[in-house]
Formats: C-alpha cells, structure tokens, sequence
DNA sequence: TTTATTATGTAGACCAATTGTTATAAAAGT
DNA sequence: ACTTTTATAACAATTGGTCTACATAATAAA
C-alpha cells in the first residue's frame, strides 16, 4: 500500500484536487492520467464508466472527508458557535498557506457544475450538504435547540461558509472567511 | 432595434444565460450561436478575441445589472436588514417561478471557474463582488455603523447570499434562501 | 442620378487540436 | 494457467478558432 503505484488511488487523489479547484469541464482525462503518472488503460480498467464515475467515486469519498472533519470540530467540547469558528478559521489558515490552491476538498462550487450533467450526479451533491448540515444540525439540537430551528441554522452556517469559500477563492483573500468565522455567534445565538 | 436581428445583442443574452446556467468550459461556441441564431462569422466580427473576450463582457455587463437591482432594494425606504431580505427572497421567488434555471446573473459561482481562466477574468469577478459590497456597506454606514464593522457584515451577506444559491441550485430547493434571508437580522443587528 | 468604392455584417466551410472512449495486446502477479 | 493490470493505438465527435466568399448599406465621384 505504500511503495507500490497503486493507480487507482493515485488517479482518485489527483482527479480530486483536479476537479475541485479546477472544475469537471475544465479538467481533462489527459491531464489527470499525466499528473498522476498512470496509464490510461488503468482508468477505464478501475472507472469503466469513464469520467461521470471517476468524478461520482471523487465526491462521495470526499463527502466522507468532509464529515469526519467536521465532525471532529463539532462534537468536540467546544459551544457549537466555538466549533464552526474554528473550523472556518481552520480553512482560512489552510487557505493561506497553500495560495488558495489546496481548499480541497471543502469548496464545493463543483456541485453546481456537475448538477447540470446528469440526475445521479446531482443528487450525489445534494447528499453532501446534507450530511454536513446534519451534523451541525444534531450538535444543535443535543444543546437543546428546536428541531426546525436547528436545521434552518445548520443551512444558514452551511450557506456562509460556501459563499465565503467562494470569495475567498475568487479574490484571494481570506477575508471573507474570517468575517463569516466572526459572524457566526451571533447567527446561531 | 426592434425588428432586426441585432446578433451582438442576440449572441450576449445568449451567451450570459448558458455561461451563467452550465458554466464556462460547459458552454460551446457552437451552442452559443445555435441557440442565438446568429453565424460564427458574426460571433468573431464583434469579439475578434473570442471566447474569452465573449464571457469578460457578460461579465461585466451582468455586473451593471447586479449594482443597478441591488441598489433597487438597499437604497430604497426599508431599513438595511429589511431591503436585504427583501432582495433575498425576491430571489427565492424568481428562482421557483423559473424552475431554478432563471437565477442569472445572480449566481456567480462561475466567478471560480473562470478565475482559473486567466488573471483578467479573475479581476472582473473580484470586481463584481466589491460593488456589490459596496452597495450593502455604504447603506449600512448611512445609518451609522463604522466603516470596518459595515465592510464585514457586508462581505457575510454577499457571501451568505452565493453560498444560499449555490444551495439551493443543487438541491432545487428554496429552503436555504429563505433560510438565509431569515438570519439577516441577526447579522446586520 | 448614376456609378464606383468602401465599410459593415453575414454565412458557413474548414482547420488543427483535443475531448472522452474503445479495442486489443502485452505484461505482471499469483 | 489464469486473473489482474498496464500499455498503446486508434476512434468519432467536438472544441475554439481561422478563413474566404458574399451580401448589404453608406458614401464619394462621375
């Protein structure tokens, strides 16, 4: 599992980082067969489905990423305000010390993009979200919040930190990042 | 101006409305002028720099639109928290009315996208989000808040606002812009 | 007023390059 | 021997872009 190539993994890795600051169009088979030195007969051998498999097995392991990440902000001792500011703060600081290039795999603009090619892709993305405003959404209501208002917030937080992601991208700049982190107390108070 | 084709007219709708729907590498040439009815000829005779001079003006001109619409809510009677949710939730109503396929030029996702493309669009996209911070700042600071604090909420609610959209184009679903046009108080408070 | 001349657009065939995909055969590993 | 994986070559389709021929309209010269 270590010195050997192992190119499915390495094709998964590098079509992720592809595909999430790139985007699906944008980014070619070619491209990610060089960059992650596999053959192109490996990545029909392992995604017989070609692309909209490889880009579907992408955003379903990185949902899981994503999950336990924020899981482990928000089920930790911390108020629930506490945690989402550390986990934003935590992609700002991520943010900076890649230049804006390894926000993988939490900017998930790519969402929008693939809703658009096919049904299956679309409700891959809108699972995502769902788990993740979920998870904020339980630690919510564990601290004794309303069911409907806890979902409401977890969409609010879940909506914020995309968009400044989207900003923060865009300008690169972390500044919107920080000011959504600072926004958060009084949102979920 | 009426009855005549206009193809420079034609070709922009055209363009803006599928750039902003699927997305830049998404969107071909070939469509473009399919669904415009005007001739490639035409397309390179008004932007002989092709494709990427074609979205840096949808770009910017949507960009005059988004200012104009936006000024519309803020600049108007309500109080800032009101006119805000106010243009959120015209929005939501706009987004069900055209089965989620209308929100141009409001969902500015392709901003990342084409930020990719090369740094001049990178710059029109970060212009577009400062006007429309500008907008919400400088109503915020009329009624009396300092300029650093009006600069930070206003970058919270353009990011909340894309981030809503981004949301809810993939869920096709309303609920996070109405989510999020209910946490503006708590915001701007 | 008629005739030349020059812009202004239109129309689409055509191009090289690249796209995602398939087929087939050679290896490698067990 | 047999499955798994790799390595290429070739595929049709489409991409953004170029090119030339053509029509129309405006202006100038006769």
């Amino acid at each position: 599992m270590s010195n050997k190539h192992n190119a499915r993994e390495a094709i998964l890795d590098t079509a992720s980082r592809l595909f999430f600051t790139q985007g699906y169009h944008a980014t070619g088979l070619n491209q990610i067969i060089k960059d992650s030195d596999s053959p192109k007969g490996s990545l029909y051998y392992y995604f017989p489905h070609g692309k909209e498999e490889l880009v579907l097995t992408c955003i379903n392991r990185t949902s899981e990423m994503v999950s336990q990440n924020l899981r482990h902000y928000v089920e930790g001792e911390d108020s629930p305000a506490q945690a989402v500011q550390n986990f934003i703060l935590s992609m700002a600081r991520e943010a900076e010390e890649s230049s804006f290039e390894g926000l993988v795999p939490f900017s998930f603009w790519v969402a929008v993009e693939t809703s658009c090619v096919s049904n299956e892709l679309r409700t891959a993305c809108q699972c995502v979200f769902k788990d993740w405003q979920d998870v904020i959404a339980q630690r919510l209501m564990k601290d004794g919040m309303q069911e409907e208002a806890a979902v409401g917030k977890a969409t609010v937080v879940v909506s914020l930190f995309e968009g400044a992601l989207l900003l923060a991208l865009t300008c690169r700049n972390v500044q919107p990042l920080v000011a959504a982190a600072e926004s958060i107390p009084a949102i979920l108070a």
